[in-house]
DNA sequence: CTGTATCCCCGATGATACTG
DNA sequence: CAGTATCATCGGGGATACAG
């Protein structure tokens, strides 16, 4: 039971990271770590702009394309068919012609909007901070580099 | 104010995502965003594993290579710069001989913890669901192709 | 409208050898 | 011990053209 080094941390963040260090102990399998599996999604470009997108309401491809932004029809579908496989997304097919098609959270994926949230969130409130320290950091590097 | 959909998401997750959905709003700058600045560097492949390292206690260069795992001394050192610019990580010298450094987290880098915990707690919680997920629509796909 | 199919390039990561 | 320097690789992601 060993509290992290002058904690100041909460016990549910401690416990967590408790666990997660131990069950990653001495193990080199990167590969099969659960949290790395999903890290790596949350990794990929588009995929938190995309469930961020449809936390407001369920939408269609095209609407999905414009609100996101500059994403090529090729990433956006292959994202959402990653999302889907997992879980997160829930696609429907109206066969009207031409097709519509439309996206929507699954119970899973409006689940994970909580923990990203909190990411974004702090994110957007260290962002400052983060800013001067590389500010400092690039600082330093040029006066020492005389 | 409108509410996500069928939203059963706490208060302080909608302000964030709602924030977040406004401040992108029609913007095309996906580079010139502070939340993917950072989510960035989450997505990094050793970042989030090195932060968990050293928030157990301040380690050594050599100590963090053991505890992290199959890193390469050049990907330690790359990230570790990063952490330290960004002003999560903090390198401390000691002029011994042969030399001696260490890492730990700053109070910036501590707080960052919290919402990591909460990611690394819902991929935990959820792994299991999604290899459900998975397995259900690959299995589809390959009967499909039948 | 909603995708697929190809081609291509660059940057993140790894392997290896060398150094103060 | 704690890095740097260099070269090689691999795949994510963009551009473009085509299709149901």
């Amino acid at each position: 039971m060993t509290r992290t080094h002058a904690s100041n941390l909460p016990d549910q963040t401690e416990a967590v990271l408790r666990d997660f260090a131990v069950q990653s102990e001495g193990k080199t399998d990167y590969a099969n770590c659960p949290v790395r599996d999903v890290l790596d999604r949350v990794g990929e470009k588009w995929t938190l702009l995309i469930l961020v997108a449809l936390a407001e309401e369920p939408k269609r491809f095209s609407a999905l394309q414009r609100d996101v932004g500059d994403i090529s029809k090729r990433m956006l579908t292959q994202t959402l068919r990653t999302l889907e496989r997992d879980g997160l997304v829930e696609r429907t097919v109206y066969p009207t012609k031409p097709p519509s098609v439309d996206y929507r959270l699954t119970a899973l994926g409006r689940s994970a909007l909580n923990p990203l949230a909190s990411l974004i969130g702090w994110a957007a409130e260290s962002h400052d901070e983060i800013r001067a320290a590389r500010a400092e950091y690039d600082e330093r590097e040029v006066v020492g580099a005389w």
